[in-house]
DNA sequence: TAACCAGGTTTCCTTTAGGTAACTCGATAA
DNA sequence: TTATCGAGTTACCTAAAGGAAACCTGGTTA
């Protein structure tokens, strides 16, 4: 006799799509260090750069432009000489920062583990 | 005069490899919903994959290695006739679940904002 | 007038994660 | 004895994400 496929135990329908959209925009290279970086206030491009040294200047550039359609962050430019450009979370953006508060905490956890 | 490059303003030193360590562990295709998936219960192999439809056998067998290596779920096999094998959170896993209802959290918002 | 800055863009290349589909294996049911 | 099931492997292929490095542009300053 096949086993049964059991009903999923939760006491109210999962919605996976959420959270499949809401991975979708913090699981590209350095999406999370971005908005972590943003989290204390607005920073320019070089800063980010400095604040995540890995990261190319196209891949923050695509991270960025991604970030800022959907809806996370707003791009400003400041008109000093030479303009500067300001990046900042969105209040939807700022939302993310306890998601991510929370994954930082388990990367601790994590952390020990691996190390002992 | 260049600009300087402002420091971060972080009350306290962000740690980014804590955010990358565990990002690391819920960024593989499909690892949020399959941890999402158990946080109600064990689960075994194919129950998991009509709980996330478009997942195909290889990445769902890769990404349980995964993390069960990195001690997010445990594995046991039940003998019973064919064998089962059961799926579950650890305790260490058990502590993504809130940061995966925060992400969900933010996932609604997303789509609010994308739907209208 | 040459070099430097901020803030990118473009080109090119490589890797690798992920998808498909077919196959395995031991046990059981028809 | 053939088919089915659960629980995976294995082989193969491809798209696309990401890295490196060079280049660009408009203003500035040495």
């Amino acid at each position: 006799m096949p086993l049964k496929v059991r009903k999923n135990q939760s006491p109210e329908p999962p919605q996976p799509c959420m959270l499949t959209h809401c991975m979708a925009v913090i699981s590209g290279a350095w999406a999370a260090n971005v908005i972590w970086s943003l989290r204390a206030g607005p920073r320019r491009f070089n800063e980010l750069r400095t604040d995540i040294p890995p990261i190319s200047a196209k891949v923050l550039s695509t991270r960025l432009t991604e970030l800022e359609q959907r809806g996370v962050l707003s791009r400003n430019v400041q008109p000093t000489s030479p303009p500067s450009v300001e990046y900042a979370l969105t209040e939807l953006g700022g939302e993310l920062v306890p998601a991510l508060e929370a994954i930082v905490k388990v990367g601790h956890r994590l952390k020990m583990r691996d190390e002992g």
